[in-house]
DNA sequence: GACTACTTATAAG
DNA sequence: TTTTATAAATAGT
């Protein structure tokens, strides 16, 4: 179109280049855009001049076209040269590595806490078990104490009653010839022994080596 | 061109949009195919018909289009910088992160290791502490029960001396007029405490409520 | 940038 | 798909 043919090779004068530049730029986006409202469809156009400047068209964005274009193309590609893709990429890596971090700190606040929770169980556990064990051995101590206690008023009882009883024959020794006499009251052994359970009074020696059978026991 | 001139607005009838699409796409193709030529210009064409498929040109190739399109425009808006430096950028980030994840296992382990050595330790002078207080609880327990036990054995030597010294009376109530020939011997209450205290007799009176007592010590 | 002669693109058959 | 009448684009002025 025009008065005469053209050869299609790049065309060497700068001036006659740009001016096709254009006329050729403005029949190109004009052609896009009708392209894109007439058989709906979403069209992309860039052009770069000689000059470097940029020309562009698209029926919705160029960005919108390019990720279009990447995710229809993929062309096994990891689209390499979309940065706007692979940002997206590590902006995700960092959130995902943002929550680990959080989780991460979260579990060792939670551990820290479950550590030190079951340390003062445990600890309560071990002040229980301890003070039963030391009940028990206490218990045992006191055991083995009163049974001493027990078996030694027993000996000192019988010297007691031993004793009570030589004082009694001495005490017959000098009485009347008849012993029932005195008081109207029998005087025995046997009666001093009742009187002096009756009573809860039992004898008791302690012996020479107490502080050592203390010293021993506890 | 063509019979009658169209108005632009989206063709209705499907087939007709096909036949358009084709026969404009081919255009759009050529037309900006001689001007990359004509004018040596860089450009990248993409089309996603209705039915979504992918029509491109471009003189060099779409990625090289796509490309030089992030790098010159970089539009203002999605990367106000080289795309390349935020990349960069994010990357560090997620180094940055990875090394700290990493940091936060490594110091949750040790943590960890420290917090359970530590909590033996702890355990151990804990029982340590504990079977101190309770020795010094026991002893105090156990002076005050040989305190109590001194105690009543004072009283009970007393009651004994006096049960004693009460016999004794009554031997001499019945004793003859001189109470010194009785084997030549002198019987006396302090004769009688002086040897019961000499073989360590003491006399003791076990509590009612021993148990109790013992309940309420221990 | 405007004109315009000519080429090219394409709507409709 | 091919044809063709005609609109549209545009090279040179």
């Amino acid at each position: 179109m025009g008065r005469g043919k053209v050869e299609i090779r790049r065309i060497e004068k700068s001036t006659n280049r740009r001016v096709t530049f254009w006329k050729r730029r403005n029949g190109l986006l004009k052609k896009a855009m009708e392209m894109g409202i007439l058989c709906d469809a979403e069209v992309g156009l860039m052009i770069f001049s000689s000059t470097g400047k940029l020309h562009e068209f698209a029926t919705t964005s160029i960005r919108s076209v390019i990720e279009r274009y990447n995710k229809t193309q993929g062309d096994g590609l990891q689209s390499p040269l979309d940065p706007t893709l692979e940002l997206k990429f590590w902006q995700i890596k960092v959130a995902i590595l943002r929550k680990q971090l959080h989780n991460m700190q979260e579990d060792h606040r939670k551990a820290m806490g479950e550590v030190y929770g079951l340390s003062v169980k445990d600890l309560l556990n071990l002040e229980n078990q301890l003070e039963m064990s030391m009940s028990s051995i206490i218990m045992k101590k006191e055991q083995l104490l009163i049974d001493q206690i027990l078996e030694l008023t027993h000996q000192q009882r019988s010297i007691v009653l031993q004793e009570n009883f030589e004082l009694f024959n001495k005490f017959q020794a000098y009485g009347t010839s008849d012993p029932n006499a005195v008081n109207g009251d029998t005087i025995s052994p046997y009666d001093f022994t009742i009187s002096e359970e009756s009573q809860g009074h039992i004898h008791f020696q302690l012996p020479q080596n107490f502080s050592d059978l203390a010293r021993a026991l506890y």
